[in-house]
DNA sequence: CCACTTTTTGACCGATTGGTACAAAATTAA
DNA sequence: TTAATTTTGTACCAATCGGTCAAAAAGTGG
């Protein structure tokens, strides 16, 4: 193939634009924010990315690529199926960066943004957080073949109440302390698994 | 007091603008679609309300006063504070219209559009939830003095935990049919209280 | 070298944003 | 009636929005 070769790296590229989009949300974020934070002219960006929807498709799917794939990583670290979904919502109380608290759950923000403003960016949203859903719940179901899982509660139930509560706990970490976040995972995560 | 009199009724432009931040949120609401919905002409509203940001601030302390308001009498009516907040969340789980699954908690929205991006905002919805907390708060250790509580967790982390339930089902009602909130709702009532 | 393709750059565009200015209209107090 | 005061309606504003375009630059393949 000929042609001039890409000076950016489209990776790093995408990286910065989920920076901004999970900060500023879809509509807030700006083209010359986007254009500043991945260092390209906006040329560059519509030539190599269409527009800002397709952008923000291609850096969400990218995004939640990771995701997922750490979730998972999680998953197999543990041989206590409880142990990692404590690791998970232990994470969102004591985030890498104090920065996270207020950015929040990437998904989460889209949906609420979205959600009967535009259909399209909405279905993306809430196909993300029902995989996440999916995954809870195959991993439920093998600790309970397992005989690893104590809880009368059936695992599809339990795995809604889990995506329930990572959506509360990603909009009250914006309420409360780290402690205070500890506090109410612990407390879910008995009032499920200790019995 | 001389002048010419008001034309509007000011309680029913604020309800009005309040549909239209509520399902837009702050930013996404334009001055044009509060003016249509208002029924209102440009000069009237900065003379009433001075700006758009003064407005948001009028119409969300409105809409707040009510809400607070609402839930108080959902407590007088019950005898018993369980039921009262089963009530309260079985009416997100079965809200009035259909359309206030995708409106979710006005609160919410407005703290997940703002955290991060302007502090003013972030600040008062902030307080509108933690006043949520605060009654539930109360409510609980009224219940608790009375008797009334065989939950062997203290009030202040079961308000934190109720809060943090409304705060996920409001965002979980957008991924979930009515039956199925439901059943997330009277899970989280059983595993709180029954015992 | 040439021919061709792609990326980069930055000027430019119409539409929309929140907000202002000001005259006309309406009302009250004197 | 008149003067003062407020509301109303609309024209207008600068700034910003997402997006386009054409020319320059930089590669590839022959």
């Amino acid at each position: 193939m000929s042609g001039r070769n890409r000076l950016f790296d489209e990776e790093k590229a995408l990286a910065q634009a989920a920076e901004v989009f999970w900060i500023k949300g879809y509509e807030a974020a700006s083209t010359e924010d986007l254009l500043t934070a991945m260092d390209l002219n906006k040329g560059s960006l519509y030539n190599a990315f269409g527009n800002k929807r397709e952008l923000f498709i291609k850096v969400f799917d990218w995004f939640a690529q990771r995701f997922i794939r750490n979730m998972k990583e999680v998953f197999a670290k543990h041989s206590n199926t409880v142990d990692a979904i404590r690791e998970i919502f232990l994470h969102v109380a004591y985030p890498d960066k104090p920065i996270d608290h207020t950015k929040g759950c990437f998904y989460v923000n889209i949906l609420g943004e979205t959600t009967g403003m535009d259909p399209d960016l909405e279905k993306v949203a809430r196909e993300k957080l029902l995989d996440m859903e999916k995954l809870f719940h195959k991993e439920l179901t093998k600790a309970q073949k397992a005989g690893q899982l104590t809880s009368t509660i059936q695992p599809s139930l339990l795995a809604k109440h889990l995506l329930n509560l990572w959506n509360g706990i990603n909009i009250s970490r914006r309420l409360y302390n780290e402690k205070e976040l500890e506090k109410l995972v612990e407390l879910n995560l008995q009032l499920c698994f200790d019995r």
